[in-house]
DNA sequence: CATGAATGAGCCTTCATTCAT
DNA sequence: TATGAATGAAGGCTCATTCAT
């Protein structure tokens, strides 16, 4: 099929670089200036393309945004999993929330995007049903996770798992909201307080 | 002044309710809509005004919101400060947490408004001004309620004061984002969780 | 009121220029380019105006091409009106159909207009009923000055008035379609064949 | 050709299914939602092509609409011509505009389309001649109809044959932009009445 | 001070058309 | 020949802002 090198791409390989250059250009946008903030022309334009091409690729804004989220959450998720995995597997459980704030404050941009997207689906019905799907998964492993580091320390949860997975997501997005710079030390000044204070199992 | 009873306005106090008529107007819209979902012509229709009544009392739109804002801090800090009396003249200190959460759930428009405003100064540094000049008075209200109570608790702070306050604003803003029900059970949880754990002063 | 001559004009008189100029400006590109082909920019441009303009005085395209075709119907239906009253004051009744296609004739644009109009609300049914009460009011009028041309001559019509109205409509909308140069003669054949054949009353 | 039974198409006969195809959507589009309404995308679509195959089999819009016109006078000149036929060799007469307005009336859209081009072409010179080119087939066809049931009534025309085709033309095109439902009797009304005024040969 | 007509830039979206596959 | 991704020009419409009244 490459009969050409490198630099023949088939239709299927080239309208994916599209859209991958079209997320890209969205992520920073938005995560820049905000759901409203961003034009469809200030996405097309960073990511080198005609408005066309948008439209020839997504329905909508909002749908490009929103596969945008369902893959950063997939990586969310795949990232919680792994982590859970080693605590399951008796690795240091102490380090795993650190291990976890890394990843995510490693790129402040998507928790803003996601923040944006969360306001977005305050007010429109249609995408806040996609969005609380997605976020709902995002919780389950964050509260699988946090079940299972109170489990190895023996503790019982001072709040059911999924109200623990809510608390941290809103700190960790208030946070965010604030430009706060070490998010870590706050999170975990919170976590180990309810680890510290909670029953026995 | 008032020459022909009670009907009468002063020009200034005309004025005056036509600012007020379109202040709240826009904070009911913009907790609705977000910054960018409201327009102007939103806000005075609302009001009952033209749009140029908008801008012989505001420069932009910017202005009026963070007029609006300025208020609602002067407000908020004014609690605090309530409270914190209360607690320094010896007032039952368990309570002042929820008293305060309570004013504060009672309207989560403006913690949504205020959301919208924070966002809106990450993006525009010459609002950023404007805004962290009146979160940095409210964070120092809250900080000295904070270290007063655990003061009164004879602890120490598991953090400076500021980090403290900032902590519980950002759980604030973010359980708001999550369109949460019970803020006030969560922040308990949290405070009463880091209170337990701090040594003793 | 007039403080500096002429050139001043109050607000409502100003506004209402500005409509007089885009509603004709808007017949003349209609009835050459058809509604489609009719873009606001061309309106607003032959009118020398902004293309704020046209919203600020039309909420859309459709807005303003109903109150054009209301002015035009209430035109027609007084000069049909004026023709039945010289007619039921008997004058001169054989040539009051000349009389009515003459005003129609001199301004094709207008019967182009109208079948542009007419095949807008065969698809747009919100337009077309709009259009049908308006087009009902022309036909009733018509309808009624062709019950007296035939009472008069003493002769019962061979169809009912609406339909004879919708025949001489028809007729007419179609010779325009065709750009057919001399109406007149070939509306007159058909009338008075009508006329002749029709029984004594 | 057929090389492998049936199912194989030769190149020919594949182009032409893929223009037939393209031509009844384009058909039954076009009189839905007007020329202008009508966008490639939703013939290709109703076709089942792509819009690739538009392009391969036709330079414009235009130039399919052309075609389709093209065939639709050929199969009306036909019947036209049928009709006259029969009525030289002295079949009844006065049911031939019935059969004639029955072919018309049971296709209406075929008229819509009529009158869409028809419009088109009044805006559009390149299109206008080889619209008219069709049109006066069409005319000269129906004039020696008309023509020859006049002389079969032993009547003179009161207009000279391509008149009264332009008349009857023009009459429909009327009728079908009215929506009217039963063309035939409007249309019988006016030929026998012309009949009857006309004088002896 | 308040009004609201007009401006003009910008937004989302549609579409005829091109061209590499 | 058929495909469909990409283009680029319009199109209808919104909106902050200006300014004569």
């Amino acid at each position: 099929m490459e009969m050409h090198g490198v630099a023949r791409l088939t239709r299927e390989e080239s309208r994916g670089r599209t859209r991958e250059h079209l997320l890209e250009a969205a992520r920073v946008a938005v995560a820049r200036n905000g759901y409203d903030g961003t034009s469809i022309s200030d996405i097309t334009e960073a990511a080198g393309f005609s408005k066309g091409a948008f439209f020839s690729n997504y329905e909508s804004k909002e749908a490009l945004l929103l596969e945008l989220l369902r893959r950063h959450k997939e990586q969310d998720i795949a990232a919680l999993g792994r982590i859970l995995g080693e605590v399951e597997q008796g690795k240091d459980a102490t380090s795993a929330p650190d291990r976890y704030l890394e990843g995510l404050g490693g790129d402040a941009d998507w928790a803003r995007l996601d923040i944006e997207l969360q306001l977005h689906a305050a007010r429109n019905p249609t995408f806040a049903a996609d969005y609380d799907g997605l976020q709902s998964q995002t919780r389950s492993s964050l509260a699988r996770l946090i079940a299972a580091l109170f489990e190895k320390a023996g503790k019982r949860p001072p709040a059911s798992p999924d109200d623990m997975a809510n608390l941290f997501m809103a700190l960790v997005h208030g946070l965010v909201l604030q430009r706060a710079r070490d998010l870590g030390t706050t999170v975990k000044l919170v976590f180990e307080s309810l680890m510290a204070t909670a029953e026995p199992a």
